[in-house]
DNA sequence: CCCTAGGGATAGGGTTAC
DNA sequence: TGTAACCCTATCCCTAGG
């Protein structure tokens, strides 16, 4: 595809800032025309001025998530194995229910 | 720790590249929804996939063959890498147009 | 018709097991 | 050590509601 992911740069995310400063969060039109941000933020959409929010919101001490490189006991993601059921299955596993991070 | 780690078998990668084929890469979660492929692609998530898409794309060396990726600490010990200074001094991108939301 | 809010899905980075 | 599989996060896309 042709998506390469455009990162937020410092000064987006400043300009950003300063505009919710300004003009209050959910005016994500109004901040994109402002002629003040439009300089750092002519190159994304209102949507996407939403989103960063969104995802500023949930990084500014929202998640308490420790980002310590302790992995300590990660839990088991699937039903652990603790019986070695060897039943009849040699190509087919059981059902291992993916971690079903999407599905309808 | 008791990391199930599934390893694919030859099946489901054929699932998945002939769903790469008939839906595009890129297309995850149709591939895994897709009732000719779920059948091999149940237990796998549109994660699995798209990461199991990139070992198959490394494997197949259509990347970068380097392998010097980018060390996020610093690997030149004393040797001065002759990187000549790029021409890109202002951080400002291709006219990467934003999906318009805007104005339609 | 335009804009915002939210959910859903993808891309990439980083970590762990083998 | 290197590779495969896995997990986490940022960003992008789609849809419903105002």
């Amino acid at each position: 595809m042709g998506n390469p992911k455009q990162k937020w740069t410092s000064e987006e995310e400043e300009a950003l800032r300063a505009g919710v400063a300004k003009h209050g969060a959910g005016k994500w039109k109004n901040i994109q025309r402002d002629p003040e941000f439009n300089h750092l933020l002519f190159a994304r959409s209102n949507i996407d001025l939403k989103d960063k929010w969104r995802n500023l919101s949930v990084a500014s001490g929202q998640g308490a998530r420790d980002k310590s490189k302790t992995p300590k006991a990660k839990i088991n993601p699937a039903d652990t194995p603790a019986t070695p059921l060897l039943t009849a299955q040699t190509s087919t596993p059981l059902f291992h229910h993916p971690k079903m991070h999407q599905q309808m």
